[in-house]
DNA sequence: TTCTTTGTTTCGCAACATAGAAACATTTAT
DNA sequence: ATAAATGTTTCTATGTTGCGAAACAAAGAA
């Protein structure tokens, strides 16, 4: 079930954030470790989780892989999160 | 952090579902149950969940308790990310 | 009062996700 | 041929989530 693998997918901080940084242009695994502070290993691995998803296209030069948005979508949805995380900010009672 | 329990409060289909649900009308505990088959139990989890995350209102009459949404903009959220199921749906090649 | 309806909380279990470590593969440089 | 850079996979430990069961609470009906 593609929707809820979607959910599970973004319901990683750091994916999103990934996700966000891809909206503007193509990254290597080394490249996202190196932005996020994370292991190689990681970045690959979460890299992954997107693209077996079906999020990303990926691209190999050298010995470098290169991940992009393969969904426009992605877009606007990640635009609406952050607007109803922004509201939840605001009325923060927690 | 608020973006981070979003994430995960979309992460339960069932969720997903109920928040559908309320953009048309308060329900109880109880109507959520019956409508996905949960346990009063269970349905009362979610909806706390979600409450809990400032997500909607609660109005208590009698012995019921309703559920409203609080926050409108979470329509545009669940359509967009009806919108990117839908795609990943399409291209599915899993 | 006693019973029923509606809802919440706690506990324990099974399933799943995350991150680190180690081993391995491939490409490029020396 | 050797070493370094870039990625991937597997294993393990830890943490989180969801669900059922049981106990409890409050409101209304009998």
């Amino acid at each position: 079930m593609p929707d809820e693998k979607l959910a599970r997918a973004l319901g990683s901080r750091i994916r999103r954030n990934i996700l966000h940084s891809l909206i503007k242009k193509e990254l290597s695994v080394h490249k996202i470790a190196e932005q996020f502070s994370l292991s190689e290993v990681n970045s690959s691995k979460h890299l992954k989780k997107l693209y077996d998803l079906g999020l990303l296209n990926t691209r190999t030069e050298g010995r470098e892989r290169f991940y992009s948005l393969k969904i426009p979508e992605i877009r606007l949805l990640i635009k609406e999160y952050d607007k109803v995380v922004e509201v939840l900010g605001k009325n923060k009672m927690v």
